[in-house]
DNA sequence: ACAGGTTAAATCACGTCTCGAACTAAGTCA
DNA sequence: TGACTTAGTTCGAGACGTGATTTAACCTGT
């Protein structure tokens, strides 16, 4: 209902150089001509901001077109260099740190693994300092700020505050422990909704703006992202795809309740359903991407093994395929895109199956009118989808 | 993506136009001196753009507050009788017109029957069109538009287009076909979202900006409110709840797929499950409303066809509640609002069941966050929301 | 009744913004 | 070399919001 919008003349100037700046760093190279068909801004104005921004040193010239008769356009772009930002991705498996450029070109990188396969807060916290102290040793820029994707839900109030209640997050201050370690501006926000960021400004969405990502990794969550921004209800991230109940009186989820989705779909339930599974074979690995990957390997096999893992896939097939059939009939995006690395891992074997189900289940208008498809950034989505949202201030500013 | 803002000056003051109108809708009389504080403007510019507002004829002066020692406040209010302005609900057992004053007070309505309980698109034209003209007649002030609120999917391309697949309806261009007879403004949105809107405005929704609500009818549809507007995918209605599916190979829906929630929880699934129940007793009524009366009857009741009741409602009850249970965790609203004729019926003996189901099938976080409550507006929400679509238009361009 | 105080609303002078038009810059083509 | 074409800049005009100032309207106390 409340529009902090635009007040008076130096609020507009303030959009219209956000709105210019926009357009540079997602169509790239762009003339002041371009600019004047895109922005629909006066040539005068765009003159007139483009110097401001050339002078702030956030766009520099780069090169010109060919004349075509006439004096020729020179072009602009965002300076990517002006500035460095940092991503992070705390997982329940890992905890990646990367340093891109303001174009989230990435310049630098850490992986921390987690200690015993469970994500502590406490421990978290002076591991996330740590990488970041050396990450950021290694800057040659300013950084902007450090955008951080974690499991569960986050409240901002007014200091991001995380409930994750599958991993035994109970309403953890992360922000408030940060600060005590960095003056960097930090942005925090669920992994699967930095993820569902990264897709839309480089990956599988760039060219729609209502869609749904899922991510798939030990448990299911998934990003509603509707008119180019992520949807967000009373906290900050929506979106506990993996709760959906899909089957009354069901199995039950590690969040406490029974049939969620989450326990048949997440890395992890596939794991148990797999070792619970009739003829199924002993499997020995070293985390939970490694098991995955075995009874993928097994479900190309024959033998008890092969078919117990081969119904496990299936099964979990069917399962995704009803979500995202939920998730169409009800919000009817443009686009679905799976991600997350157990996603990824299992989506190349399981989309045809899944597409099916989700044909069945739909209804014919909103499934004629979206699509199942894979995430296009990998497994590194989450933490460059972190570090976009200091990028995505500086663009809201212009400054 | 795209940001349809200011640009130029002028753009600035229409856009704080129609913010001190809202303001004013809204929040009843105002003083000039409320309006400095509720829009931050300064006393200059409020001055100003009241003395438009004032010429336009849209605001006039509505008394004075006592003075405190100086000279007192001058109300402001909306002119509601400047105009007026339909609202259609096309349900799928009757349709109702009703023509408000520029504040939704009602001034006019008519109720046309469905004939032989069928939605046929092309009976509805020439009833609409019949409706509006006599709806018209009546008026004492121009009208500003007509708002309908259909059973389906809405797609603007760019002239409203229906989907109904559980009424029958294919691509059904209604826009166009009542373009014929009337030279009013018109606003198609699906019956759910315009439910929606008129309880965000005007009812259990008036102090949240995000909350989903449900209409329950003889089937089940919903509708989305994200920061005070209502969600849309790809077309203009998402929120096809009815469509969730909630058991897998479950009940055959009438959409074709099985295990729809709409398979257990419409009026016309109640009915057609309590028909089927073992002991159930013969009903005969007219329509689907006063058969649903009859069964919540027999609820209080003793003996079999009793028994049978109870059963049928305690499921209803339960499916209803895990299919708010799915949208808690999925899109976190502030709060979830049951309307809709048939909801409105069950809510009163069903409430504490469903928010008991609600309670256990729901993560803490997002449930504690949560209310789910009656609609507060009754039956003629979705005609009223309905006409609230032109009135929105108004308010956005502030003239 | 009237001065002094108080608060609301209107007015004024100023700075900023965007815009259209005129103008300058930098090429091509014959 | 000069006419032509297109890109980008500059300039004056018009519109807006703001803070300061002025006017309006009311109260209180004498």
């Amino acid at each position: 209902m409340t529009d902090e919008g635009r007040r008076n003349v130096r609020d507009l100037r303030r959009a219209n150089r956000a709105r210019l700046l926009r357009q540079l760093y997602f169509h790239g190279p762009l003339s002041r001509q371009d600019l004047i068909q895109a922005t629909g801004l006066s040539s005068a104005s765009v003159s007139n901001v483009v110097a401001d921004l050339l002078d702030a040193g956030l766009v520099v010239e780069a090169g010109a077109v060919e004349s075509e008769g006439g004096r020729p356009r020179i072009l602009l772009r965002v300076d990517t260099s002006c500035f460095e930002v940092i991503g992070i991705d705390v997982g329940e498996t890992r905890i990646r740190l990367e340093r891109f450029d303001l174009g989230l070109g990435e310049l630098a990188a850490l992986d921390l693994p987690v200690l015993d396969g469970t994500l502590d807060p406490e421990a978290v916290v002076p591991a996330i300092a740590a990488g970041l102290a050396e990450l950021s040793a290694g800057a040659t820029a300013p950084l902007l700020g450090v955008g951080i994707g974690v499991p569960g839900i986050v409240q901002h109030q007014p200091y991001a505050v995380i409930h994750g209640q599958t991993v035994g997050w109970d309403a953890f201050p992360l922000e408030e422990r940060l600060r005590a370690h960095t003056r960097l501006p930090l942005f925090i926000d669920n992994g699967a909704t930095t993820m569902a960021q990264a897709e839309m400004w480089f990956g599988a969405g760039r060219d729609v703006d209502s869609a749904v990502f899922l991510l798939l990794g030990s448990g299911a969550g998934a990003s509603v992202i509707a008119d180019g921004a992520p949807f967000r209800g009373s906290t900050t991230s929506a979106g506990e795809w993996g709760h959906l109940n899909v089957q009354y009186q069901g199995r039950r989820c590690r969040c406490g309740a029974r049939g969620c989705l989450e326990a048949y779909v997440g890395a992890e339930a596939i794991i148990a359903r797999y070792a619970e599974a009739e003829g199924s074979a002993k499997i020995v690995a070293a985390d939970e991407e490694e098991t995955l990957r075995q009874i993928l390997a097994l479900a190309e096999e024959s033998g008890p093994a092969g078919d117990a893992a081969r119904d496990v896939l299936d099964e979990t097939a069917v399962r995704v395929g009803v979500g995202i059939a939920n998730v169409v009939n009800f919000l009817n995006p443009q686009r679905v895109i799976i991600g997350g690395w157990a996603g990824l891992a299992l989506a190349p074997s399981l989309l045809p199956r899944i597409r099916e189900v989700v044909r069945d289940h739909a209804l014919r208008l909103p499934y004629s009118l979206t699509s199942v498809d894979l995430g296009a950034l990998g497994a590194d989505a989450v933490a460059r989808g972190a570090a976009t949202l200091p990028v995505a201030r500086l663009l809201e500013a212009g400054a």
